[in-house]
DNA sequence: GATGCATTAATGTCTATACATATTCTGCCG
DNA sequence: CGGCAGAATATGTATAGACATTAATGCATC
């Protein structure tokens, strides 16, 4: 085989030669036919394979290292990267998007707003000085006219003073942060939950009903923005990650 | 400030051109300076500005976009991303490691392991063609002495056929599989359900108490290598995915 | 006003070259 | 044999130019 010989561009439109190179490389590391820690060509035998500048195997290969498939050492080489096989990409989906992707009609009802100052028993991290407000609503999401999910959230009013003007009826609250707050930093914590009493009634499901529980709380710049708690019905409700080393 | 005036890369060696674009880019997204639908500017206005190459801005902006903060569009230019808020990085943690990590004992106790046919009632995709064999395994993971997880699990012996030779008496079926076989593709499922009385027999743990339940499956090049479910006592664990913007 | 076409501007890809930088390797010397 | 200086080499970054591709734009036509 030729392998300086490359087609001229216009004889081949099917993928660029980047993504040729690309997918070569990706077959090669997925199929297990290079293992982790295996040593890839160094980038002149890659232009000489393909018959390119050493510009296009270097771009392909930095895209390789963003994706984390592939580690570099100056003077030693390129080296498959030990897979991360136990991180995934989680969606948590916007409620009433998600509702209505499947065909369900979506119903947000606040159920208490207040104004208070932060509280010692408030999740850790909320505020760190006395005296800053938070906002507290409680309101639940329906699907089809029944009820999905309990959300309980508090903001920070030092964080977000603007939050303390919008009154939350129509719209909800994770709605409105999305489209007004940038965040840089955010966790999750996902976990199984009896339904207490208080729960059940407004879920309408029995007392002790297993719920799935989702706590998110949302920094900017190391500030906390919020800190929500969403208990859906355990019946009625999957997190669904799909993950594909590529991205 | 003369904007095209760089100095030279000897006289400024703490970080490169690049990075330098790529932080004052990011910066201004994550800011708010620039909403999500923003239009940044064009390549040759910020080749203007920082005084480079056309190439270094286009791969400073392919990583924003690699990254997920910015989508171009040819001729129109290049925009800033609405934020995938709803997607994180989850880490599914190994249960050994994590309980180490955690400073508790890890103890492993298979239960059971057939050789069967796959059958009707087996979750969907484990094999296409009848006949093809599965491995079935039951097994507990312990923490501390105590009952953590109910694992119950399938795998495919025609993608891998060598799972048939190992007894998993000592070695968690995960450990074996993450150090044997590749993967391409995963998809995990998370939800809550009440304990059966089989799992709470196991597990230790009242009947209809709710417990945390992850299902995974992998795939490699199309073909299923396993499907996995872990029940975890609800009270006992939880799923934690932190997750900021420029991963 | 609606439709179709040519223009144009912005991104997408690639080349050939240059020098910087880090690290391995080699061979000399004690 | 061990340590150290220097050579060799692979990656890291950047440049200036070229042409391809695509989609917004405005203009001419129906």
């Amino acid at each position: 085989m030729p392998a300086t010989l490359r087609p001229s561009p216009l004889a081949e439109p099917s993928q660029t030669l980047s993504h040729r190179i690309r997918t070569d490389l990706e077959a090669k590391i997925l199929s297990g036919d290079w293992a982790p820690g295996h040593r890839i060509p160094f980038e002149h035998e890659l232009m000489a394979q393909y018959g390119c500048a050493r510009m296009t195997v270097n771009k392909v290969i930095a895209g390789l290292v963003a994706a984390g498939l592939i580690e570099r050492r100056r003077r030693a080489g390129s080296f498959v990267a030990q897979p991360r096989i136990h991180s995934a990409v989680l969606r948590i989906p916007d409620l009433p998007v998600e509702i209505a992707a499947r065909g369900e009609t979506y119903r947000y009802q606040l159920i208490a707003r207040k104004r208070r100052p932060v509280r010692q028993d408030d999740p850790a991290g909320l505020a760190d000085e006395e005296g800053v407000e938070v906002l507290e609503l409680t309101c639940l999401h329906y699907a089809n006219g029944r009820p999905l999910a309990l959300e309980q959230r508090l903001i920070s009013l030092s964080t977000v003073p603007g939050a303390a003007e919008v009154d939350f009826a129509a719209v909800a609250p994770g709605s409105w942060l999305l489209q007004h707050v940038p965040w840089t930093e955010a966790e999750h914590r996902i976990s199984a939950r009896a339904a207490t009493a208080r729960v059940a009634e407004a879920l309408g499901v029995t007392k002790g009903a297993a719920c799935l529980c989702l706590e998110r709380r949302t920094w900017r710049s190391g500030e906390t923005v919020t800190h929500v708690r969403q208990l859906f019905r355990g019946d009625a409700y999957d997190l669904v990650a799909r993950f594909s080393p590529q991205g």
